[in-house]
DNA sequence: GGTCATGTAACATTGTCTGTTACAATGCAT
DNA sequence: ATGCATTGTAACAGACAATGTTACATGACC
């Protein structure tokens, strides 16, 4: 599957701000960076989404960053995919089939039913999880 | 996400394969790759995936071609999943995060936790619909 | 005004998927 | 045994997406 890793960087800048609201400082794309270990455009472009979503607010200016625009309560993983995930699981065929052969012609609405329900139930599972508890279980790795 | 077709290749190979069953030509990777509209080497690569599974099987020589190794209604999804489908839904980290700040350090088996749990409801959901599901729906659509 | 960080564009790089060509291996038919 | 159609696989080209990087205009506080 495609290892896309834009929810798992998602999930980090997240948890990441959820723990570091604790301290003075102000959350710069550069601080979180330095945690998630890559560029901090990359960090930008993925608060960019999570801010089109309502999840994160962006203070521009001197003494600029980011702060989250909920509780980690409140942000769902259902809410993170929306935000920066584009398709489902699964796609359709690069080139369109023959319509000429029966199984070819009925193929992608068949599996469009199939595809979509599979996507409802990882809706279902993502809702069940918040920032907040992978903040618990993040710390719960500690040495 | 991938946007990764393997899956739709799989499924769309092996109902055909349940449909032609009833004509007596032999099914070639050529005549397949007629209805998935792609190049008879895909199809070779994707039914090789299916017979490392136990899906299929292939015959050699003069009149070779493939036959499915058990009925349509003994084949799910998920099998075909198992078969053709690589890693799971979300990638971790491109290049390890940060060791040396809690998040970076406790991310990864914090999200493995929740990605497994994930994985396995869409197994759970693949497990339910079978090839011989897959053409009836396909059937339906018909003009 | 100086400064710092956002916001975004542009481009390079990397990796994966798909498609294509080529060809050896296989085994039935004649 | 020879021919033939197809599998099985390697090798490569092209397309495309994700990621990383540089650069710079924009905004707002000091």
């Amino acid at each position: 599957m495609s290892a896309n890793s834009r929810m798992t960087i998602a999930i980090h800048v997240l948890t990441w701000m959820s723990l570091d609201r604790q301290n003075n400082e102000v959350a710069t794309s550069e601080r979180i960076a330095g945690s998630v270990n890559t560029n901090a455009v990359v960090i930008r472009r993925c608060l960019g989404d999570l801010r089109k979503s309502g999840l994160v607010q962006s203070k521009r200016g001197a003494g600029a960053g980011w702060v989250l625009a909920r509780e980690p309560e409140d942000i769902t993983l259902l809410e993170v995919y929306l935000a920066v995930e584009g398709g489902g699981p699964f796609g359709m065929h690069h080139t369109p089939p023959n319509a000429d052969c029966p199984v070819g012609f009925g193929i992608r609405p068949a599996l469009q039913v199939v595809y979509s329900e599979l996507e409802e139930e990882i809706r279902k599972g993502l809702a069940r999880t918040t920032i907040a508890d992978v903040l618990r279980d993040v710390l719960a790795q500690q040495r």
